[in-house]
DNA sequence: TCTGGGGTCCTTATACGA
DNA sequence: TCTGTCGTATAAGGACCC
């Protein structure tokens, strides 16, 4: 799914629909996090700082990541590729691998592109979104498949093409060269693939390291032996906050720590574990970024022991001049702590405390909204006007318009006073009603591609290690 | 008005015990 | 006993990805 989450807004607000959307944070110091395709065409792209993106499409919407709505879609669709395969690898709320020969949803060309096909068909039936899928070899080749499909289409490498197909590519179409390593080449005089392929592995080795370097040649020539792996375990658990402004106050920068170490013990109790690494992370108003860290003996969740732990990090950080961002992490996780290990004595269940006080305080922990919040992008339900999102609010005022993911026409905007008992917060509405389950015919191909409307996204299909694409069911 | 947030993996340096 | 080496942890930083 590529746009997704501009992709997502549209098609819950008909009135975005065809429009420059931008979906990122808003503050002074927000960052572009995707953007529609229509947003595209002014330039601008993810990763941008906000301001750039502002002076490039002034007349663009500017959305909120509405994290949990888009969680929503993505689990709609993640569902549907595990009904192709058990071997499904999500890279992040909208891409994954999938084995289809794992399944036995496909074992030759024609059965893969069969399956895309109806995949992506399914994907709109039951999201009301686009996806595209790249049907390839291994996951190296799935993947630029995809990136290679999209917006809203279908792209299948065939074996025994791909080096012919990588050659001529720049070596930044290849996961894992980004920026600095791109540009480390290129100083060398390598830009394309065909360049890296000859430059031979001992080279790239010695140009790159060792890992990279081998791994970079491997996929110069197209070999790719990852497997597609299901449910990795998490390996760290972190929260930082950047700072409209700079904090200069080291006692304001004490309480933050504070708080992010609450917040990220919160993080990882809800999901289960505890860590024995404690990380505290520091970005100064140079942008330059430091990390400190101290390990315990033992695994812990308990927050007490991992603020004093960030506590004692800060102290060997020079804050002068100012910082933009703090962030408080876990790693060396466990599923047990290291209390579980020994007799509880009762005290020890009184330093859990403060955790529960700040469970209860934490989720939405703004300041206590003396007035009511309204959220840019979020839903709202009115007591005689319906269902709507918030355009936008100010001064005592805040601005709606009434449509729903099912409107036709763009919907009618009201203002109200921000504190209209008439008015609600309301959770976003679903994007295909009722998906209809298509009858159960013995066939219903012809249904695919059709080229349908809108927007974009990627699935990859890898068919796993050993080469042949296809075969071998 | 430059540059988010949540992760993963790799490299290098250093400390330490066998 | 002294010294060098090896393997493993730890710490810090960087690159990369979505």
């Amino acid at each position: 799914m590529d746009a997704f989450f501009a992709s997502a807004e549209q098609a819950s607000k008909p009135s975005l629909r065809g429009k420059a959307v931008v979906v990122g944070g808003l503050g002074p110091r927000g960052v572009v996090a995707t953007a529609s395709y229509e947003a595209r065409v002014f330039g601008v792209h993810s990763a941008m700082p906000m301001a750039q993106a502002r002076r490039l499409a002034p007349n663009a919407a500017y959305l909120v990541p509405r994290g949990g709505f888009y969680k929503l879609i993505s689990e709609q669709v993640m569902g549907l590729l595990h009904a192709l395969s058990p071997l499904v690898e999500p890279l992040s709320l909208d891409e994954a691998f999938v084995d289809l020969e794992a399944g036995e949803a496909a074992w030759d060309e024609a059965s893969a592109r069969l399956a895309g096909s109806r995949l992506r068909a399914d994907i709109r039936a039951v999201t009301g979104l686009t996806g595209s899928v790249g049907l390839a070899a291994s996951k190296m080749l799935a993947k630029i498949a995809s990136e290679q499909a999209k917006p809203d289409g279908l792209v299948v490498i065939e074996p025994g093409t791909e080096r012919a197909l990588l050659g001529p590519m720049s070596v930044r179409t290849l996961p894992g060269v980004g920026p600095a390593t791109g540009d480390h080449l290129r100083r060398t005089g390598i830009s394309t693939v065909d360049e890296l392929a000859e430059a031979g592995e001992d080279e790239l080795v010695r140009l790159l390291g060792k890992a990279h370097g081998h791994a970079l040649y491997a996929m110069a020539m197209a070999h790719d032996e990852r497997p597609v792996v299901a449910a990795r375990e998490t390996k760290s658990v972190s929260v930082e906050d950047t700072y409209d402004v700079d904090i200069h106050d080291r006692v304001r920068v004490g309480t933050e720590v504070q708080r992010l170490a609450d917040r990220c013990v919160r993080r990882l109790r809800g999901a289960g574990l505890s860590g024995r690494t404690i990380v505290l992370k520091v970005r100064r108003y140079d942008f330059s970024t430091l990390t400190r860290s101290e390990t315990l003996r033992g695994p812990t969740d308990d927050p007490g022991v991992v603020r004093e732990a960030a506590a004692r990090l800060l102290e060997a950080v020079d804050t002068t001049g100012g910082v933009r961002l703090l962030g408080v992490g876990v790693s060396g996780l466990a599923d047990y702590t290291q209390e579980d290990l020994f007799a509880q004595a009762a005290g020890e269940l009184a330093a859990l405390e403060p955790v529960e006080e700040a469970e209860g305080e934490a989720v939405e922990e703004q300041e206590a909204p003396a007035e009511r919040r309204w959220t840019s992008g979020h839903d709202v339900r009115h007591a005689d006007f319906g269902h709507g999102w918030v355009q936008g609010s100010g001064l005592g005022r805040v601005t709606v318009r009434f449509e729903t993911p099912e409107s036709e026409q763009p919907g009618r905007v009201r203002t109200f006073r921000t504190d209209d008992p008439a008015l609600e917060p309301a959770d976003p509405l679903p994007l295909v009603t009722l998906a209809p389950r298509r009858p159960d015919g013995p066939d219903e191909d012809s249904v695919d591609q059709a080229s349908s409307v809108p927007a974009s996204l990627p699935k990859s299909w890898s068919g796993n290690g050993g080469g042949g694409a296809t075969s071998r069911p």
